[in-house]
DNA sequence: GTCTATAATGGGATAGAC
DNA sequence: GTCTATCCCATTATAGAC
């Protein structure tokens, strides 16, 4: 059940919520520097004063939306795999990943996008964390190709570093056509996978 | 033989191309808010007011950038596959466009960059127009993709807007990651064009 | 062609009232 | 918790000297 808060007045938390969501969608529509601190004040109805009553800076704002975008998309996908229980292959696995990155790029589309958009944008500080988080990342990925060649799903000759990014590089652009009215994402990830799939694996006879 | 200016003092053709190239790469690495027409001028060595005798505006700026960014990539992969003559098949034709949008991407590395990462962060005029641009490559890959149908190296079920996304996607990427010392660019070429045709293609039999 | 000087605006951030 | 008022500085762009 829900819990009370401590403070009186109008809740805090959920103010530094809302802040928060339109800060993501405004970095990440808008980029970093373009982004003024009254716009976002703006858009939640307060004076861009008050933000620093939540937040003590830009730069704090723009690092939790960049965590928060980083961990929403790892949770999903996390998520879908772990769903899969400890008996899948190493394709199961595979394909749950996909998918659950896609998903989770596409339901956390504000803080998804802003991680996805500003990496190149940001303050040095805040760069340096999320370049680590990122490559944290990739190992995920490559864990997950090193898997597939374990069980033989992926032809010698195949670079796993190219393949990631080959994936990894159709996975993420997702975001900027996918459109729910356009198809299921479980087919589009389905599709990906099966394109995939047909190049790396080795000839069916 | 090289022309000569008809202008006196110090040639202004030659300082504007400079200020072309150091306004592509700080576009390009900073996005287009963070970079300021100061510094800009700082690397060319002049005052930002100078700058305004070469351009109208930042605006008009970075529409130049955009527009040599995409001008220079159109033209290395138009020149690849106009190398390969009339008598080429769909699948030589293909692989001539992966080589040379790689090339470009790689050859003019600052102008490639700022048009590839700056689309959503420009003013709406200059929007606008690149994002016509953007729609004509679309289409020009998409020929490609319906010509390797035609000439039967598509599988029915393929999707041409996903194969075209998942092609693309992969080519782009490898400006956040190619080192010339790692591996020509003729080799990944190669290597990524085999993952998308044993993919995309008919099983051999 | 580039400079200095400056206008006009808007940015992040703080102080202190309420 | 949010406000108003304000500081201080950076920004784009222009005017006019050289």
């Amino acid at each position: 059940m829900a819990r009370k808060q401590k403070t009186g007045s109008t809740n805090a938390n959920e103010t530094r919520e809302n802040l928060l969501k339109l800060a993501a969608r405004t970095f990440g529509t808008q980029g970093y520097s373009a982004t003024t601190m009254r716009a976002i004040a703006e858009q939640a109805g307060i004076e861009a004063a008050s933000i620093y009553y939540h937040f003590s800076s830009k730069e704090e704002l723009v690092d939790e939306v960049m965590e928060q975008g980083a961990g929403r998309i790892v949770q999903e996908l996390n998520g879908h795999i772990e769903a899969l229980g400890p008996d899948a292959t190493a394709e199961q696995r595979f394909r749950a990943a996909v998918l659950g990155q896609m998903t989770g790029l596409v339901k956390h589309g504000d803080f998804a996008l802003a991680h996805g958009r500003l990496l190149g944008q940001l303050p040095e500080a805040v760069r340096e964390r999320q370049v680590k988080r990122r490559e944290r990342h990739q190992k995920l990925w490559n864990g997950l190709l090193e898997g597939l060649r374990t069980e033989g799903r992926l032809r010698g000759d195949v670079d796993i570093h190219l393949a990631r990014i080959f994936i990894l590089g159709s996975i993420n652009s997702i975001q900027s056509w996918f459109n729910p009215r356009k198809g299921a994402l479980e087919k589009i990830a389905d599709q990906l996978c099966d394109m995939f799939f047909a190049g790396v694996s080795p000839p069916a006879s």
